[in-house]
DNA sequence: TATTGTTATACTCTATAACTATA
DNA sequence: TATAGTTATAGAGTATAACAATA
């Protein structure tokens, strides 16, 4: 179960609660709740609150592989794209190369990916799942599905959808 | 103007730039477009990829001020709820504790807010804008204003509230 | 000259722990 | 004991610059 502030029970079963809960304690009491004034109207405030409370949920469920976000979608590109180059991976994720270098560098110590050189290109490495790479993915890939499924029980399948539609628009 | 991956014309301009191109280049100069695989059905990617770019365009756009994202929102905070705890400011933003006392320490150095001693805590510090933060943030909402303006130059002023409505359901 | 990959540095942000002073 | 604020440290992530090898 995920919860944007670390409420328990989601949007709805806190909204409910909340319903419930008689109107009698003092205002000290019942944790003051502050006036978000010209917040309330800036996108990339509430859509910094959602990303930042998606990929805590992401590392928490990703913890047993050790996997973090950024990680998790160099291996699927890899996964998906074998053989391109660092410099395209990094474009296609806003990733920047100095960054990529050492998170490759991490990934290969793992034995996740390798980094071959390239056919036609003398300064370029072609990159690559191994074995153990395609192996691991299968398991991250099961925990990234429950992920998913935590955040239908966090907004629901339809607004999850939505929300989706409407963000892909944009990337 | 804003836009995704650095180019220019916003998504409607890009489009439209797009559909005009012929088709006859190679793919090796196109920029070959990787396949983003399973990353398309994750919320969390392109929330990511689309709150960092607000948040770049909200840096560029305050950057004669100096105010980046978090300490914009501790700014209108205060001056929304003049008198507050520092812990209380913390809860509702979702900023540490540790953090925001170095960031009041770098807000009061600019002279914008001052920390009193709270009436029935001494434990506590009331926390308000200072005659010069005031001032400061006006100037900071009128550019604010023109990155919101540049927000809905991005992703049309339908969009923007269909996003902002659907987001604020989880803040 | 420009690009690919690498190393290094500085800065921001996050996460902790430890500490004080109050409650 | 718990809370409010402070300081310090370690780890990600981002932004740059500089460099060697290659195009």
């Amino acid at each position: 179960m995920v919860s944007l502030n670390g409420r328990a029970g989601g949007i709805r079963g806190a909204e409910r609660r909340q319903a419930r809960r008689p109107q009698v304690l003092p205002a000290a009491q019942t944790e003051p709740s502050l006036k978000l004034a010209e917040l309330n109207d800036h996108v990339g405030y509430f859509l910094r609150r959602l990303q930042v409370a998606l990929f805590k949920d992401f590392m928490r469920t990703l913890a047993p592989v050790d996997v973090r976000p950024a990680q998790y979608s160099v291996l699927i590109l890899i996964a998906a794209n074998p053989g391109r180059s660092q410099a395209a991976i990094g474009r296609a994720l806003g990733i920047e190369r100095a960054r990529l270098a050492r998170m490759l560098h991490e990934l290969e110590r793992r034995k996740w990916i390798e980094r071959r050189a390239a056919a036609g290109d003398g300064r370029s490495h072609a990159l690559f799942l191994t074995a153990a790479g395609d192996k691991a993915l299968a398991r991250i890939k099961a925990l990234t599905a429950r992920h998913e499924a935590q955040m239908v029980d966090l907004m629901g399948s339809k607004r999850r959808m939505l929300l989706l539609e409407l963000l892909r628009e944009f990337g």
